[in-house]
RNA sequence: GGGGCUUUAGCCAAGUGGUAAGGCGUGGGACUGCAACUCCCUGAUCACCAGUUCAAAUCUGGUAGGCCCCUCCA
């Protein structure tokens, strides 16, 4: 297949290191608040790639963090550890913060048919991992202690911007705030690997180590626990495109000093989803989680369906009008494709001739509006509905729209005898040209969600 | 200041040299007691300017708008 590498910079065959067999990691979320459903989007693309590597017949091992270490600290506040003072704040411990954060991650995940990977890795877990890291680092001269801190040396690269193009002499310290000159480094560009002193004097989770009390700077998780699972040499390592300069750029910096070879083959970025006034942030007051869009009456597959008409690199900016459009065209898709009904005889040269054409997409750089494209084209053409519905079934694998599923139909059973009484009472009522009672049936049932199809044979219902 | 991405109909969006897919909405029609559902029909000088070419949404240069990043936010 072929995917769009942010290293060249170019879309290229894909070709894993070992033949048939993928490793892929994903930074996964922080876990001091919700997640936001920009943030759940990169998951959706996450998501998409890990289950076309699986439908094209990959052995997929797909490892996630979860960084619980909580060394973070707000642009906006004072300073204080993010993990703290939510803790302290809901007069909660750290790991109890973390725990319950992961749970809603994974909800709001699981709401969007997001597979959940191999591996979960908390980053707290791997503490050992990263001092063997930095150890070594220090032996090999790459990294120095300065002030308390283990620094990498970036000078000791010869690319050290090779995921960005960056040029060193432009780059302007503190654009962010919160950021300032740190006098302990002998080159502005490097990064900290271990803080046992940090401007932060409140961290709450600190470990021994052997360069003092502390904790890990915030690349070297994700080195640590790649590495621990996927070994020395990575297949694809994703994240949002916000993450490419510092996060990776630092983790290819360590985990190749540290290796000596080249580290990860592929690296994927998703696009953000934007709001009206820019990137969807945490810091923005109010989160807007999936869980909240589903308080609401909104659909999360509906919101997994409006990011997968657009590209994985391309921004979506959300409004309600969009989700709005793109649920209705969501009903309406369902609807054409749980009206088919399985009959005509099966041809598998047919599927396959199809099947093919959903492959292409998907080998396309994961162009899955293209893939949807395809379904509507699917759906319009003359083949037997066996066969559509065979494929929507496969290829749903991939979408993970849950296309074929009939909503309630457990419940559909217990209510139908009183519906078709209603229904007969409407008949009735046409009958006798009472339309005003049978308009008032009509909506009634509609609002209890059921809505009366008036066909040739007879009225029929379904539920929205 | 620097690096990267982006701009296609009311909205979402595909298309990287051969003359603009698809979806939603709108309008019209069929169906209906009226609707809903469904079906048919309906829309674009591809941000702007200049250039290369037989041919440009696609390539080059410039202008304007939007977004991301610049090392203690992960």
């Amino acid at each position: 297949m072929k995917l769009y590498n942010t290293l060249t910079r170019t879309i290229e065959e894909f070709v894993p290191y070992e033949e048939g067999k993928v490793t892929f990691y994903t930074c996964g979320p922080t876990v001091y608040h919700d997640q936001h459903i920009g943030n759940m989007r990169n998951y959706i693309g996450h998501d998409i790639l890990d289950k076309t590597l699986r439908y094209l017949g990959y052995d997929v091992l797909r490892v996630m963090n979860i960084t619980d270490v909580g060394h973070l600290t707000s642009d906006s506040d004072s300073g204080d550890d993010k993990m703290v003072k939510s803790a302290k704040e809901q007069h909660k411990s750290v790991m109890d913060i973390a725990h319950y954060y992961t749970e809603q991650f994974f909800n709001d995940f699981k709401l969007l048919n997001n597979r959940v990977p191999e591996v979960v890795a908390p980053a707290t877990d791997y503490i050992a991992d990263y001092i063997k890291i930095i150890q070594k680092l220090l032996d090999t001269g790459y990294a120095y202690q300065a002030g308390g801190n283990v620094y990498f040396d970036v000078s000791k690269l010869k690319d050290y911007y090779q995921l960005t193009n960056h040029k060193e002499d432009e780059m302007v310290v503190g654009v962010r705030e919160g950021v300032s000159f740190d006098e302990n480094k002998r080159n502005q560009a490097d990064f900290a690997l271990w803080f046992t002193k940090s401007k932060f004097d409140d961290q709450e989770l600190k470990w021994e180590s052997p360069f003092g009390l502390g904790y890990p700077g915030w690349h070297m998780e994700c080195s640590g626990i790649s590495m621990h699972y996927c070994g020395e040499h990575l297949d694809i390592h994703g994240g949002g495109v916000d993450n490419i300069f510092p996060h990776h750029t630092n983790e290819i910096a360590q985990s190749e000093a540290y290796l000596g070879h080249p580290w990860c083959h592929y690296w994927f970025h998703n696009e953000h989803l934007m709001d009206e006034s820019g990137k969807m942030s945490k810091s923005k007051g109010a989160t807007l989680t999936v869980s909240l869009l589903k308080e609401k009456g909104y659909d999360p597959l509906a919101y997994r369906f409006m990011c997968l008409n657009s590209h994985y690199r391309k921004q979506i900016v959300f409004s309600y009008e969009n989700l709005e459009n793109a649920t209705k065209a969501f009903v309406k898709l369902k609807n054409k494709i749980q009206a088919l009904k399985p009959e005509g005889s099966y041809d598998s040269g047919l599927f396959h001739e199809w099947d093919q054409k959903f492959i292409a997409c998907l080998e396309d750089d994961l162009n899955i509006p293209n893939a949807l494209t395809l379904l509507y084209d699917l759906l319009k053409s003359e083949v037997a509905g066996n066969i559509k519905i065979q494929l929507i079934e496969q290829w749903d694998q991939v979408f993970s729209l849950d296309l074929l599923k009939k909503d309630d139909e457990a419940e559909e059973e217990t209510l139908d005898e009183e519906i078709l009484k209603q229904i007969e009472r409407r008949n009735q009522a046409k009958k006798e040209k009472n339309f005003a009672l049978a308009d008032e049936i009509r909506e009634e049932l509609l609002k209890q969600g059921i809505r009366l199809i008036d066909g040739r044979e007879g009225t029929k219902f379904e539920r929205i």
